[in-house]
DNA sequence: GGGAATATTCCC
DNA sequence: GGGAATATTCCC
């Protein structure tokens, strides 16, 4: 049996797939990776619909702990 | 030097010490103790403002990893 | 970036 | 109630 896909990961994974936010956070082109085109917005009205708080670094932590070479993130911060 | 008190604690105590919420959350008679005259609303309405949270049982939870005989709540839930 | 402290959740 | 997993913060 496999255990349980964390928490962290299923939200990260939902919040960059909405389309809806996608002028804020979205996949490459590829789709192995992840582009936070504004940080400011991403942590005001994203991540709070996500997580109990509104800390880019906190996200940053978080993605830290799960990275792997198979889960590549970048920030492209548009300001 | 002694290390800063836990947040969990000055938190604590000062939802517990404002007077405005004494018909949710008040000190006993003697001031030794914590009342949650309700904790539908103590849960919903007061712990938000405090914590990341509205769970009666995440603050029960804080609240044992911090117990000692210097410290004893009670609820009271008057429903 | 990541170790460690603290907070929140989950489960016995 | 509390151990343990996960999340959030703090600090190097």
């Amino acid at each position: 049996m496999a255990s349980r896909t964390p928490p962290f990961l299923t939200n990260t994974y939902d919040l960059v797939d909405d389309e809806s936010t996608d002028r804020i956070v979205s996949w490459n082109q590829t789709g192995d990776a992840i582009v936070v085109w504004d940080t400011a917005e991403f942590s005001r009205d994203v991540l709070p619909k996500y997580f109990k708080h509104n800390n880019f670094s906190s996200f940053v932590r978080q993605l830290n702990t799960y990275l792997t070479e198979c889960f590549t993130p970048f920030f492209k911060d548009v300001i």
